[in-house]
RNA sequence: GGCCCCGUCGUCUAGCCAGGUCUAGGACACAGGCCUUUCACGCCUGCAACACGGGUUCAAAUCCCGUCGGGGUCACCA
């Protein structure tokens, strides 16, 4: 038997971090057992705008590298991969259980229903339905048509017995079904609901495993109940723990960011991420720029394998220390009975610190090519890229090193890139550095000669003349060094000084220099 | 509230199924220190957990029962 699993977005316009997650253990799952992973987009509730809320969703997928054999613009073998192309099959799925009395029309207008859940409760007892308006004969039918009433079909759930789901995470989990409802599976307009649409394209898609949240656990009685009245094999289940808030529980939302900005590891996260699209002239709202979105992540800068790295390890671990996993290595090792059962928060700082370790580990020209396209959208670099520049750019990235920790930080370089008389002073350094400092200025000036004179313009030199001079005049390099760099760089943190200087060169330097000194 | 799930450092987790090797290991975060022209990196040190209560046992984080706590779900959403 192949293994078969699938990932069913609705088209939302984002893709949602837990949700990656999910899809990340389904396609695990599948890559380890030789087997496919399908993606299968579930727009059975009448969707406006499919392709614009499609695409953000299968970008992301793309942009992780989870790679889906059939679906969307890949087609396959059970195509259509869209629930809302597929109505055919459901009615007809409808028909079916309708025949063989595992459903019913039922004609129960919403105000009626509401009632009776009203009374039971009032009464403290499970609401069940009375099936009052059933129709389970034509002429009941046809007196609730002629009463001007509109049809749903329900599932005809057993009262009484049990329905035990075997949870490959959990094992077995007994349900009452004197606790389920009738649940409505098509509409007064003819439309199915997402529990019949799911189980009939689970078992026409051959699907074998069904990996989803822990959510879903307690919708699985009455799919078990619909795939096995319509004469189906039943798939295996495995309900993941959910993705949690940071430092709570609860299940991680988008529409919750602005309490989330509390969390000062999130927020910190969120304004790191802000600074950069800021500088990228992105729109930053809630909907399109939200560290719960997949899509933060790509545009600020970050690196899929980091990503992936660290959703791999939320709920799921090997042993008690590796934590670094290749592709490769996460498809070997991965296992659903190392899936933990508790719910795992989302946490940014640990999530920041995988995406240090693989920007710090990825080699110099990989960081190149990944920063080059954040300095074109800011605007510092003109395309197309000449030599020169992307030579230049080697050399800030290098002599940034791991002051890099995600693409778009090259953005915090942008002196290198400004013109001179461009250059902006950042108030408060130029205020303690120079203004406020008479004596730096005055070492500056003097110091500003030594550098006309340099040679060569490199770094090991520059610190030779700097330490020289430092040494002459008998002050420290501190007394010196920070109006040097504020005056070159506009700054008070930076690269290493005499990497900014050799990068800069001798005229910028020196035109900056005169430049700073003219404003003191 | 009913039903279901879960409960090891602040967080992610190892250990639990097959009780002793656990004075509970690792990672992130945090604190202190070192390095240092800033920032970052790096290095060293430290802080910190078996939810609680009963059993069973020579022995329990591990097995059993109960309590408490947290979460999920209860739609003509998916």
């Amino acid at each position: 038997m192949t293994v078969r699993t699938r990932f069913a977005p609705s088209p939302t316009g984002y893709l949602h971090i837990g949700g990656v997650r999910t899809a990340l253990f389904c396609w695990l799952f599948a890559r380890k057992h030789g087997g496919q992973f399908i993606l299968r987009i579930d727009d059975t509730d009448q969707q406006r705008n499919l392709e614009a809320t499609l695409a953000p969703i299968l970008n992301g997928f793309r942009w992780l590298g989870i790679d889906w054999d059939e679906g969307p613009e890949v087609g396959g073998p059970h195509a259509p991969y869209y629930q809302s192309q597929r109505l055919e099959r459901y009615q007809a799925a409808v028909e079916k259980l309708l025949a063989s009395g595992h459903a019913y029309r039922d004609y129960a207008r919403p105000e009626e229903l509401a009632e009776e859940r009203a009374a039971a409760e009032a009464e403290k007892r499970t609401f069940v339905y009375s099936r009052r308006w059933m129709a389970d004969t034509p002429e009941k039918q046809a007196q609730f048509e002629a009463e001007g009433r509109q049809g749903v079909v329900r599932l005809k759930m057993p009262r009484e017995g049990k329905i035990v789901v075997d949870d490959m995470i959990r094992g077995p989990v007994e349900f009452d079904l004197a606790q389920e409802q009738d649940h409505v599976i098509q509409r007064t307009d003819g439309t199915c609901l997402y529990h019949l649409a799911s189980v009939v394209d689970d078992h026409e898609f051959g699907i074998t495993h069904v990996i989803r949240a822990e959510e879903h656990l307690s919708n699985t009685p009455r799919q078990i109940f619909i795939a096995q009245a319509l004469g189906y094999e039943l798939p295996r289940f495995a309900h993941l723990p959910v993705v949690a808030e940071p430092g709570s529980k609860t299940k991680l939302s988008k529409r919750k960011i602005a309490k989330y900005l509390k969390n000062p590891e999130f927020k910190q996260l969120y304004d790191h991420g802000c600074a950069i699209a800021r500088r990228l002239g992105l729109e930053i709202s809630d909907d399109t720029f939200n560290p719960v979105v997949v899509d933060f992540y790509e545009q600020v800068g970050y690196l899929p394998e980091a990503i992936v790295n660290y959703l791999l390890l939320l709920g799921w671990s090997y042993d008690d220390k590796t934590e670094f996993f290749t592709r490769e290595e996460m498809i070997e090792h991965f296992t659903l009975d190392r899936v933990n059962k508790s719910s795992a928060s989302f946490d940014p700082a640990k999530l920041r610190a995988f995406q240090e370790h693989y920007f710090r580990a990825l080699p110099a020209e990989q960081k190149v090519e990944k920063v080059l396209p954040f300095l074109v959208k800011a605007g510092l670099v003109a395309e197309p890229i000449q030599p020169e520049t992307q030579q230049f750019v080697a050399r800030v990235v290098e002599a940034a090193g791991d002051r890099l920790k995600v693409a778009g930080d090259i953005l915090d370089f942008d002196e290198f890139f400004v013109a001179d008389d461009a250059l902006a002073y950042d108030e408060k350094d130029f205020e303690k550095r120079l203004r406020g400092d008479q004596t730096a200025v005055g070492l500056l000036r003097q110091f500003r000669e030594r550098l006309a004179a340099a040679e060569p313009f490199e770094p090991s030199a520059l610190e030779a003349a700097l330490k020289g001079f430092v040494e002459e005049q008998g002050v420290k390099i501190g007394q010196i060094i920070h109006a040097l760099r504020v005056a070159t760089t506009g700054k008070g943190v930076g690269l290493g000084m005499f990497d900014a200087l050799a990068l800069l060169g001798r005229e910028r330097c020196l035109a900056r220099i005169d430049r700073a000194l003219a404003q003191v």
